[in-house]
DNA sequence: TCCCATGCCTCGATTATCTACACATCTTTA
DNA sequence: TAAAGATGTGTAGATAATCGAGGCATGGGA
């Protein structure tokens, strides 16, 4: 059960941007689909989480309100903005980029 | 032109001791090594490379000599330890595991 | 002579993440 | 009824790898 750090520092962003493409959600769900997501790979610790929401919120890629959930209780879901939309494409052509590389490296022929 | 920072953190090491499975090679040797290797997608900067040769060296995953090198300078040449064969290994399952379960979130099929 | 490539290294700052908490409500279980 | 667990948001302090910028030295070519 690895932890999105190890390696996987500032793809975070990444993986909540890209999971509020699926329509507005509230923190605790964000984090809950991107393990069920990744197949019980990654998990995301709330002492990640909330802070980098709150990086994206204040950088306008995304906006929160207030709401009651689906359980009823008052939770803040986040919506993508345009600016995160952007964001998002960047990134995730920028990690394809880069784990395209990686893989160049680590799995050439030897010698 | 990506740093190896960004979201490549713990990377780094991996990559070293890949490229020291094709023989001991020195710092400098390495980096260019990395750069060539992933098609000029990945540098790595002094100020990561060095730090993490000593840490390498530390927990006996390589070990060190000084030699001249092709140019007939004295130049430190790292050299893969099966401590360190082991931990590439790790790391390379670590890697494939983790950019997998990226790959599978990101990729991913909206809604 | 001056510059550039080679080659090793350190220092300070940045920054995202982690662990571990605190807080609140609602539901289930003993 | 009481305890426990799930839901849900958040902060505080520490960690640690990386980065940028610099220093230092040698050798070769212009």
């Amino acid at each position: 059960m690895g932890k999105p750090s190890d390696l996987l520092q500032g793809t975070l962003e990444m993986l909540v941007l890209r999971t509020l493409e699926n329509g507005p959600q509230h923190g605790w769900a964000i984090a809950r689909r991107i393990q069920q997501t990744s197949g019980d790979v990654l998990q995301v610790q709330q002492g990640s989480l909330y802070p980098a929401l709150h990086r994206l919120e204040r950088m306008g890629a995304v906006t929160a309100t207030w709401r009651p959930s689906e359980t009823g209780r008052q939770a803040r879901f986040y919506s993508l903005t345009p600016a995160g939309e952007r964001r998002l494409e960047k990134e995730r052509a920028q990690w394809r980029r880069l784990s395209a590389a990686v893989d160049l490296v680590i799995e050439g022929a030897k010698a």
